[in-house]
DNA sequence: CCTTGACCTTGGAGCGACTCAAAGGCTTAG
DNA sequence: CTAAGCCTTTGAGTCGCTCCAAGGTCAAGG
C-alpha cells in the first residue's frame, strides 16, 4: 500500500545487512529517513539506489568516511564532483589495498616456506631446551 | 648488575613494542615473568629467545591463541608437538591469508578498472539526478 | 640535595567497521 | 489468544593491538 519499504525490505533489495543500514545512517553514511507512526524507517523505493550505491562503494572497499561525501554528492553534486571524488577516493583506496595485498603475499610465501620445511623435517620426542634445540624452530627464525 | 632487562631493553632486543609485551602477558600469550622490588618487570636475558620467537610467529600471521599455544611449546614440549602444531597453525593461517589476498586482489582490479573508466569519462557541471544520471555513477554500478 | 627527564607500573579507553544481543512494540495469521 | 516475525533503540562485543592518564622509580647534572 504505502510506497515505502520497511529497513528488512531495503536490506533485501540492495544487499546491504539491515544492522548495516542503520549503523550507516547512524554514522552519517547515508541520509535519515523518515519514521512512520510506528517509528518504523521509511524507504522510498528509488532510495534503493542509494542502498545499492553504498554497497558498491563498500565492495570497492572505500571507507566509510569516503563513502558519506560520495553518497552527498549522489544526491547534491555535479558529474565533475563526482568523477573528481571518486577518482580521489579510489586513488587512495587502491594504494592502500595494494599495500595491504603485497604484505599478505610476503606473509602467504613464507608460511609456504614453513610449512614445505615443516615436511621435510625428521622430528623426535626429546623436550625442547638449550641442550635439544628444535629444528623446527631455527626453521621458524630463519626469516624466510 | 642485575642479569635482568627492563621491558623497554627486551623490547628493543625482541622488536617487539613494549605495549605489545605486555598485552600478550596479560593475554596469556607469553609467560608471566618476575617483578623486582620496584615492580618492573625482569627478562633474563634468554628470555629475548622467547620474545624474539613470539614476534616472529606474529609476522607470519599467526593468532595470539595461536602464538600462546606455541610458545607454551617452546619452553614445555617436544620437537614432534612443535612440528604438528606448527604445521596445523600455519596451514589455517595459509588459508585464511590467501583468501584474504585473494579477495584484495579483486578489490584491487576493480578499482583500477575504474579509475580507469573515470579517466576517459566525460563530465559536466550538471547536478546528479533521474533526469541527468552521471556516467561516473553508471561506471562504479557495472561491478568490474 | 634537588630537579629533570627517561623509564617503568596499572587500569582503562580507542580504533575500524561492523555485528550481535537485550528488551520491548507492532502486525498478521492460525 | 498467542505465536511468529518483523521492527525499534541502546549498548556491548569483536580483534589485535596502541595509546593515554596518573603515578612511582632511577640515573645524571647543577
Amino acid at each position: 500500500m504505502s510506497s515505502f519499504l520497511t529497513i528488512g525490505q531495503a536490506a533485501a533489495a540492495s544487499g546491504l545487512a539491515a544492522d548495516t543500514i542503520r549503523f550507516y545512517e547512524r554514522e552519517g553514511v547515508l541520509p535519515r529517513v523518515p519514521r512512520g507512526q510506528n517509528s518504523y524507517r521509511g524507504y522510498p523505493a528509488e532510495h534503493v539506489e542509494t542502498l545499492r550505491f553504498a554497497r558498491r562503494l563498500r565492495e570497492l572497499g572505500l571507507a566509510p568516511a569516503i563513502m558519506a561525501d560520495l553518497i552527498r554528492l549522489f544526491h547534491d553534486g555535479t558529474c565533475r564532483e563526482m568523477r573528481d571524488t571518486l577518482a580521489e577516493s579510489c586513488g587512495k583506496t587502491l594504494g592502500a589495498v595494494r599495500a595491504r595485498r603485497l604484505e599478505l603475499e610476503r606473509v602467504e610465501a613464507q608460511l609456504r616456506n614453513v610449512l614445505d620445511g615443516l615436511e621435510r623435517q625428521e622430528v623426535d620426542e626429546q623436550r625442547i631446551s638449550t641442550v635439544t634445540p628444535c629444528a623446527c624452530v631455527s626453521l621458524i627464525k630463519e626469516g624466510n
